[in-house]
DNA sequence: GCGATGCTACTCGGATAAAAACTGTCCGAGTGGCATCGG
DNA sequence: CCGATGCCACTCGGACAGTTTTTATCCGAGTAGCATCGC
């Protein structure tokens, strides 16, 4: 049970925007790579799993690149990993209680869910439940200062 | 961020284990993977890794197979998770805030961890949490009365 | 001088390969029961 | 009849392939700015 490296690199990738895209610019793939020191095709693709949640908005064009498409506050963890991940939850219950020995039972006795995927389910909805509740405003504000600064000053080095 | 199957397996195994198993006999793998047609090389694999984490005990020989270490009250759903997926979480910080852009930045603003990460860790420990609020004992409860019965007559068919 | 127009460089976007993890399979080491043999 | 012993069938346990998911890459479609050309 792996996340997709993508959560981090677009959860990154929005802080970054979030602090580069202030005056209404639009930040390229390449650059957030470099930024971080990431394939850029990849990261791209990742990006645009985020325009597709209508999380950010692309421009084209040799002014385009990326940009949040609403205020940090607005933008849960939750939204950034549905993103990336799929709505899928990372249990799937493949009623395997209706096979072998289940299969001669009567098929009311399986209108109830399994009682292993509600217990699973609950899991999941706790996990959900916090990352909804943590907003990418929130890790704005959690990060040091400087960092911020930094960033804005690095973006001015790489403009060519 | 795929669950692997194995944990639904094993969960249905230790159900089984506690009905079949409760007057102390153990349960050889090709018998539970027949319960629910599951291929038995494999599963076998799976009720290993609950051996090595102390969940299940097992016999070899002619009379031997499977059987519970302890009382299901005593086996949560967090400790059969971690087992089969190991102890390692879903997300893992790879610290890219450490390079590209941030890379020049004094080592002592990485002290305090990334604020991402804490965030992703705290969904994780709140879904932990609810792992480990459930036993196996509370989905003994939970499943019909008719499951169990029918799983321990249709072991006595198994027998050759 | 001013506007329209064609061009160029740059961007995103999706289709295409390599790598890793998961899933599935096989065979060997070890053990316990059981029949046999001897006392 | 009772006990010791050797054998055998059955079990777990770890080493070996196949398949799906993840990661990485490339190239084409499209767009916005800019220089050029014509009026």
């Amino acid at each position: 049970m792996k996340m997709s490296e993508g959560v981090e690199w677009a959860l990154h990738c929005c802080l970054t925007l979030a602090w580069l895209g202030k005056d209404g610019g639009s930040v390229p793939t390449a650059r957030l790579a470099a930024a971080f020191e990431l394939p850029p095709a990849y990261l791209n693709k990742c990006l645009q799993l985020l325009v597709k949640a209508g999380i950010l908005v692309s421009t084209a064009g040799v002014k385009g690149g990326f940009r949040l498409a609403r205020a940090p506050a607005r933008i849960t963890l939750l939204d950034v990993v549905t993103a990336i991940e799929g709505p899928e939850g990372a249990f799937r219950c493949a009623e395997i209680r209706q096979r072998g020995a289940g299969a001669s039972a009567p098929p009311r006795e399986f209108v109830r869910p399994c009682g292993i995927a509600v217990a699973m389910r609950r899991a999941e909805t706790a996990w959900r439940r916090e990352l909804a509740a943590q907003t990418v405003a929130d890790l704005l504000d959690a990060a040091p200062p400087s960092a911020s600064e930094r960033m804005r000053c690095w973006q001015l080095t790489q403009v060519h």
